[in-house]
DNA sequence: AACTCTACCTGAATCGATTCAAGCTCGTTT
DNA sequence: AAACGAGCTTGAATCGATTCAGGTAGAGTT
C-alpha cells in the first residue's frame, strides 16, 4: 500500500537509481527524466521513506532539543528560532522537556540516540556535563544553549550575562536610584552569579555612591519572587530599597505582584523594577517591565546552525558564541 | 564504528535473532541468554538503530505535534502532558510551531510524513481540515487538540467551552456584578463563539437582571486586550461595565494593563476581571487573575493516548473527548 | 527404543533508499 | 574505422533490526 521509490520508477519508466538521482542530484540526470520522475512522484503522492534513507545513507533529518525549563517562555523563543533554521534545512526537531529531572534527561538522551539525531541542542540548568560527554562520545554533535562553557569542550551559544547585569544596574543608577537590591538565586547557577557580578561592577564604577544589597532566592520562579517581595515589604518603609534588579523576569513578575498593596502599585514611583530575559509576559504585565533582552530567537537559530556545522565536520573545534544583551526600558523603571 | 546488533550477538555468543528476541520478547528466551545479551549490550553501550527498526518492522517511535500558537503557554502545557505520556511509551515528540502560517504547516506535515510518525496531534486555529484529510489519507492517525469537531471525522480532545463561559459569568453574577462585557474575537474562532454562548446562557438564566455587552477584538492577544481596555476607559465613568470576561488570559492580561491608571488599579474594586485558560502568567499577574482552567496536561496526555490507540487500530471510530472546565477564583474578581 | 512435545535457537530474507561499478549511446577525435 | 569520452542509466549490494521457517536438545510418553 505505501508507495516506494520502486513504484515511482515503474511509473516513470526508469530505474530506481535514476529516481534516487532525481531526488538527490538532479543535475546529473537528463531533464527529460527529471520531468517524468517528478510527475510520477506527483501523481503517486510519493514521499521519501526517511527510515530507509537514514539507514543506508546515514544522514539524519532530525535534531534533538532538550529544554530543562519548558515553562519559561524564553526557551520557547529559543526553540522557535531553532525551528525556523531547522525547517529551512528540511530538518525536524525532536523536543524534550525535562523540568530538571535527571531521570527524564536520561530517557531523552537515550531516545534521541536511538533516533540517531543529527545533533543535540541542550539548555542545561544543573550539571549534566558527564551525561553529555558520554552522549557526545557516541558521535553526536552537541551544543549548549544559554550556558557559556569555555571549559567543557562543548560549543555554546549564550548571552553575556555580566554585561547584562551591568546594563540593568547602570540604568537604575541613571534613573536616580541609589539603594538597589539584587534578587536572585541559587548561587550555583552560573546565570545568577554572572548577572550579580555585572550588577556589582556597575555599582562600584558609578560616579555616585550606590548601595547594592543581595536578596537571595531558592529558585528563579514567580513564587520565589512573591516571597522575596513580601519579605522586603515587612521592613520599615525607610529601609526599602528604591530599586530592584531581578535575576530573571519570572522573579520580577513575582516581585511586582507583591508590590501591589491596597490597590496601589508601588512600581515605579516608590520602587523601580527591572528583570532579565525580556519575557513577553513581563512586557505585558500590569506595569510593563523593563528588562534585559536576550536575542532568544537568534540564539536558537545560531545554535542550530552550529550544531549542523559540527555534525558535518567532526573535526571542528568547539567555539563559544556570545551575544550582547540589550536594555529594554518600559514603565517599571519610570521610563 | 557504531555498534550493531551483530556486534552484540558476537559478544554474547548467540545469534542476531536471539538478541532481537531479548529486545522484543524476552519471555521467549532463556533467562541465561537474556542475561548474557543484556550484559553485552551494557558493555558495548549498544542502542537500537531506530531507522532499521522502523524500516523493517514498520513501527514508528515518534509522534508529531503541530501547534499553531507556540507562544501561548496553554499549548506548552498540553505539549508537556503529551510528552509525559509519550516518554512512558518510549516515544519521542516531533515538534512544530506554525504560528498560523499555512506554508509552515505544509512544511511540517510533509516533514512528519517523511519521518513516518506514528500519529499526529494538531491544535488548529484556522481551517486546516482539507490539508489534514489529505495527511490522514496517507494512513497516519490524527487527533485534534483543543478543538471539538464532531463533523470532521477526526477524533478530538477538548474542553467544554460553553460550560466554561457559563461558569465565568455565573461567578461574576454571584459576585454582584450586573453589567458584564465579553471581550473577545474574531468570531470565526469556535472557541470564541462557544465561550460567548456560555456567557449568554448564564446571563439569561440568572435570577437577577444582567446586561451582557460584547466588545469585539481582532485577535486573542495581549495587545488587543490593551486596546480594548483603552477603548472602554474612554467612556464616561458611569457607562463602564462592572465586570469583564475575556475570551482568553492573554486578552485578560492586556485588559489588566489598561486598567492601571495613575498607579491605581481598578481591578477588582471598580471592575472585576476573569479570563480563560488559566495561563500560569495570568495567575502570577500583579492582580492574580481568576480564570477558567482547562486541564491542559490532561488534554495532552489523553490526546497522545488516543492517537496511539488509533494508530494501533485503524478501524477505530473517531471519538470526541470533552473535559469539563474548572472555575479558578483569584483576586481579580474580588475572591 | 521410538516417538512426541516443549523450549529455544539460528540465520537467511526482508524493508526502501542510496551508491557505485559497469554499461550503453552518440558525437568527436585520431 | 577505431578509439575515446561525455552524459546518462542501470541494477545489485548495502545499511541494521526483525521475522519466521526450520532445526536441535532434552524431557516425557508409550
Amino acid at each position: 500500500m505505501p508507495i516506494s521509490i520502486r513504484d515511482v520508477a515503474v511509473r516513470a519508466g526508469v530505474s530506481v537509481g535514476t529516481v534516487s538521482n532525481v531526488l538527490n542530484r538532479p543535475d546529473e540526470v537528463s531533464s527529460e527524466s527529471v520531468e517524468r520522475v517528478t510527475q510520477a512522484i506527483e501523481e503517486l503522492g510519493y514521499v521519501r521513506n526517511d527510515a530507509a534513507r537514514k539507514l543506508r545513507a546515514g544522514v539524519s533529518t532530525t535534531v534533538g532539543f532538550v529544554v530543562l525549563d519548558g515553562q519559561n517562555p524564553f526557551y520557547n523563543d529559543v526553540v522557535r528560532g531553532a525551528e525556523d533554521e531547522a525547517s529551512s534545512h528540511g530538518i525536524a526537531i525532536l523536543y524534550g522537556n525535562t523540568d530538571d529531572d535527571p531521570s527524564r534527561e536520561k530517557v531523552y538522551l537515550d531516545l534521541f540516540r536511538e533516533q540517531q539525531v543529527r545533533g543535540l541542542l541542550i539548555a542545561p540548568y544543573g550539571d549534566v556535563m558527564t551525561q553529555l560527554r558520554r552522549f557526545r562520545a557516541s558521535g553526536i554533535a552537541t551544543v549548549l544553549v544559554d550556558r557559556f562553557s569555555a571549559d567543557s569542550g562543548f560549543s555554546s551559544v549564550s548571552v553575556d550575562s555580566v554585561a547584562g547585569g551591568r546594563l540593568a544596574v547602570e540604568h537604575l543608577i541613571e534613573g536616580g536610584r541609589r539603594r538597589i537590591a539584587f534578587v536572585g538565586g541559587p548561587f550555583d547557577m552560573r546565570q545568577v552569579t554572572d548577572r550579580l557580578a555585572g550588577a556589582r561592577a556597575a555599582a562600584e564604577n558609578a560616579a555616585v555612591h550606590v548601595e547594592l544589597e543581595v536578596v537571595p532566592t531558592a529558585a528563579m520562579t514567580v513564587d520565589e519572587g512573591v516571597a522575596a517581595g513580601a519579605r522586603l515589604l515587612t521592613r520599615p518603609r525607610r529601609e526599602w530599597p528604591d530599586a530592584l534588579f531581578a535575576a530573571n523576569d519570572l522573579l520580577a513578575l513575582g516581585l511586582l505582584q507583591s508590590l501591589v498593596s491596597g490597590g496601589r502599585l508601588l512600581v515605579p514611583d516608590e520602587i523601580a523594577l527591572i528583570g532579565f530575559d525580556d519575557n513577553p509576559f513581563a512586557a505585558a504585565a500590569a506595569v510593563p517591565l523593563s528588562s534585559i533582552r536576550q536575542p532568544s530567537r537568534m540564539i536558537g537559530r545560531t545554535a542550530l546552525r552550529i550544531v549542523l556545522e559540527e555534525a558535518a565536520d567532526p573535526e571542528s573545534i568547539p567555539r563559544q558564541t556570545v551575544f550582547p544583551p540589550e536594555l529594554i526600558v518600559r514603565s517599571s523603571t519610570g521610563g
